[in-house]
DNA sequence: TTGACATGAAACCAAATGGTGTTATATTAA
DNA sequence: TTAATATAACACCATTTGGTTTCATGTCAA
């Protein structure tokens, strides 16, 4: 039972995992294959796999002897929608910048 | 140095920081403020407050002998512009709809 | 000046984290 | 059948993390 973006937080903490993700948003990998692009051991990697699939960030599915990872973008929604609180902040600074400029149009 | 979004997505990835995050956005608190919501010590909230700072989440201005803690939405830029990347994925879901629309007007 | 208050800083602790290496199991290919 | 391959599952290790308590320092108020 997922109560939140707890465990996507969690999982995307980490920088490897962050890079991680960015490759399997290009193309499904197995763990050997995400493996080799990092200078890790199998093991670390499997790990870090596990993780993001906690986080719901991946699927993993059964192809013979190995796991297929595979991006789900889903999960980034409520990290997404999280941030997205915040925006009411940026906009109110964006709405006062607005504001400054129309008062000097006005003057002109 | 900020090499990038790390800090920032470190501080996010403990709830009570994210918590601790919404509400300085609501309001600047000292310290002793932000405690008082939460169940741990000063000192726990000083560690998390101190962490929200070094991502730049948040700033620190004395007043007497009280620091006053204030929301910096900037830094949440980095984060969402991150995740942005990803957009993609969803964008293309939905320019797969916004196609279907198209098509459907141009038959009417 | 003196006591109370807010914070900073340090020492300490248990648990989690990111990493390793080894071993077992399942699957493929010869 | 057998050897090689891909992964899972452990046990282990050092460091980080989130928490505590204690003590020192700076500031306010009487």
């Amino acid at each position: 039972m997922n109560v939140g973006p707890q465990d996507a937080f969690r999982a995307l903490a980490d920088p490897t995992r962050r890079n991680i993700l960015m490759l399997l948003s290009a193309e499904d990998m197995s763990i050997a294959d995400v493996a080799a692009k990092f200078d890790v051991t199998r093991s670390a990697v499997k790990k870090h796999l596990s993780i993001l699939e906690e986080g719901k960030l991946i699927s993993v599915r059964a192809s013979g002897r190995e796991r297929i990872n595979h991006f789900e973008p889903d999960a980034l929604r409520a990290v997404s929608d999280w941030i997205g609180f915040f925006d009411q902040f940026w906009d109110e600074r964006l709405a006062g910048l607005k504001r400054a400029i129309d008062n000097n149009k006005d003057k002109s």
